[in-house]
Formats: structure tokens, C-alpha cells, sequence
DNA sequence: TTACTCATTGACTTTATACTCATTATATTT
DNA sequence: AAATATAATGAGTATAAAGTCAATGAGTAA
């Protein structure tokens, strides 16, 4: 019944070869784009055979979806640390970027292909952002209740926010062509957006 | 020299079928998407061999060129015809929802595929954006020279607001499954964004 | 030490789809 | 009316890329 038993030599190594695989692919995959890069490109960054990658995932789309569930982890992780504690939502926004900053190149390549992807990816997609918004909801929702930015609809709040976030990150060869988006814009676009916000009494 | 030598029956066949061509691509790619729609796809669609398809466009980017192309001039001219006149920017943002809706499914594609098109096809719908954006630009500086809204950055204003439309779009699966979404919140969303941007003085 | 298990390999198979081209039928020119 | 040009055809070709599987050899158990 029992899994104990120290792992094998064998299992080890199967282990770090999956491991290293999922690595490899989120490399690839951020910068070759998801549904550009093929399979036989991950095995070979990976330095292992083309029929490795399938004795690991049965297909491209179970290692998709393994990498993208690795970047939700990740990356809610990261948020969770960066945003737990009752800040403002300028705070929590300014977390948000910064956040995903670490990881701009991949979540840019989930913006700009979200919509073509097979649907569990896309689902694995929703259910980050799902994590996000719970953030910036809540720190829009105490602000409204202190008055210092005006009351609107939560939903508007949070669109009107990572809808500009992504108009950026999807144009960014037109706002960035070399370098990060959010580097260049993240703090133009915060302040914008909080001014836009900010009471008006 | 001169081409006048009213047309022959052939040359007229030929242009009718190019024209059906491009019609019948155009609801294809609004349909299945333009990455995804096959070239057999629309000859069949079009009641042409396949072959015919290749007779008129050397490749399938270029058909695709020809359709954003055509796109291009008919929301141009639309946008040109429902807010050239000194519109309020409420008015000319109105326009621009008015005219998208009329060609929701194919935009809504564009946004959603446009940084996986070749090249060619995209700077074509990046034209289309700036002709878009000369009017709303002009509008807003109108009513921040008039005080009635506040004074941003021009391209702020754009940004946002283009941000917030293609946000929805790009998302029509999860904000109106069946039907539009420029119908569904088209006026809510224009609403918030005058709201955000009103002045507060 | 020997028999066995299994992670890895890479050549091969399969599939999808853009694109070609010899042929056909019809319009145009002489 | 005969000769020629050309729009349309669709079976055929080329290519790319996912996925398969028998062979290999190193680790494991007896």
C-alpha cells in the first residue's frame, strides 16, 4: 500500500528529465511563442531525443497544459507573497506588475495566444487570472468603503485594469520592440489608471 | 496604352469570382478564425475547386491580405461616415462601438489572432487601429481644451479605452457566449469609460 | 552473476494542408 | 469557322510536424 521506499536511481531521473522537460518548453514556449514551437524544438534545447518528450506527455497539448499549470503555480505564489497584507489597491497593482514582470515574457505569449489554445490550457489560463482578480478586488472593495477612489462596478475595476495591462503586453513589439513592456510602461500606466480611479469629491 | 476597351465577358468572370472570393473568406474567417480557416475550407465554401483559390491569390497570406484589406475600407469608410462631423468624444466612442458591431465576428478575430498573422496582414489592421484613433484623438482634445474632460496624455486615452473594448472581445467566450458583446456591454462600457475620464473638477 | 525492467533513442509512419499543373471547356480573335 | 487564349478544375505533389515503436543499454532484483 504504502509509496515510501526511497526512490530509485531510475525514478530520480525520470523525475528530473520530466522536470527538466517542463523547464525547457515554459524557455521555448516564451520565446518562440505556444503554438509555434514544436515539439521536436523543446527536445532539442532539452538535449534529449524527440521520443522522450511523448514518454513523458502523450501529447503536446499534456505538456502544454503541464507547463502552464508549473506558471500558475508560480506565479500565484509569487502574488500571494507580494500582495497578502491589507494594502491599498495602488499597492496591490504595483504588486501585480511586478509580479508578473518576473514572468513577462511567457504570460505575454498567453495574452496574445490565450484565445487558440486547446481548451484546458485555456481554462489553466482563467483560473490565474481568477487568483489575480481576487486580489485587486478586494483592495478596490476597502477603498470604495474608505472613499478614497469613487465607487464603480468590481468587474469594470478589474477590466478596465488588465484589459490595458494586455493591450500593452499584446502590442508589445509596437510599445517595446526590444525589452520589457512593463519596465518601460508599468509605472505610466499605475499612475494613469489610479488617477482615472481616484475620488473625484 | 490605354486599358479603356470595355471589359470582355472573361475578365468579368474572373473579377466576379475574385470578389466572391474574398466575400466568402470573409465570413469564413469571421466564422472558423483566420488562422485556423483552410484554403479548401473557402473554395468549398465558395462552390471553386481549390485550384481556383491559388488562380487568383499565389498564397493563402495573400488572400488573407486581400480580405483585412477590403475589411480595412469598409470600416473605414463607416467610422468616416458616422463621426466626421465635431462630434463629443461620447459620440465619436459611440461611432466607434456602432461600427465595430457591424463587423463584431471578424474584428473580434483580428483582436484575438492579429500578433500570430504574417506581417503583411498585421500591418494592415494596424493601419485600420490608426485611422481609428485619429478620430477619437481629435475628439478628446476638443474636450480637454473645453475642460469637460480631464487632461491625459492623448495616447493614454486611446490606449485605455481600445485596452477595454478588445479586452471584451478577445473574451467574447466568457462575456457573451452566444451573441455580441459589443450589444451586451458595448453601452455599459462606454458609460464607465466617460465616467473615469469625466472631469473632476 | 544472471535475468529482468524500464527510460531513452531516433528512424519511421501518419496526417494535414498548402500549393502545382496537365487537362477541359468556353470565350475571344482572326 | 478555325485558331488561340484563358478561367476553372481536381487529382496529384511536397512539406512539415505530431506521434509510434522496436532496439538499446543501464539500473534493479533474484
Amino acid at each position: 500500500m504504502s509509496k515510501k521506499q526511497s526512490k530509485t536511481q531510475r525514478q530520480v531521473q525520470k523525475d528530473q528529465t520530466r522536470k527538466h522537460l517542463i523547464e525547457t518548453a515554459f524557455e521555448q514556449f516564451a520565446q518562440k511563442g505556444l503554438t509555434t514551437t514544436r515539439t521536436a524544438d523543446i527536445a532539442k534545447a532539452a538535449k534529449v531525443s524527440h521520443g522522450t518528450v511523448f514518454a513523458h506527455f502523450s501529447t503536446q497539448e499534456a505538456l502544454l497544459n503541464a507547463v502552464i499549470e508549473e506558471f500558475g503555480a508560480r506565479v500565484s505564489l509569487r502574488l500571494h507573497e507580494l500582495a497578502v497584507r491589507n494594502n491599498s489597491l495602488q499597492d496591490v497593482l504595483a504588486a501585480h506588475l511586478k509580479g508578473l514582470a518576473e514572468f513577462e515574457a511567457f504570460y505575454t505569449r498567453l495574452v496574445i495566444e490565450g484565445r487558440l489554445l486547446p481548451e484546458s490550457a485555456r481554462n489553466a489560463f482563467i483560473i490565474i487570472q481568477s487568483a489575480i482578480s481576487f486580489h485587486i478586488s478586494q483592495a478596490a472593495e476597502r477603498e470604495m468603503q474608505a472613499g478614497t477612489i469613487d465607487p464603480y462596478p468590481i468587474h469594470l475595476i478589474f477590466n478596465t485594469w488588465v484589459g490595458l495591462i494586455h493591450y500593452y503586453l499584446a502590442n508589445n513589439d509596437l510599445f517595446a520592440p526590444e525589452g520589457s513592456v512593463l519596465e518601460r510602461y508599468g509605472q505610466e500606466l499605475l499612475d494613469h489608471y489610479m488617477r482615472l480611479i481616484a475620488s473625484k469629491v
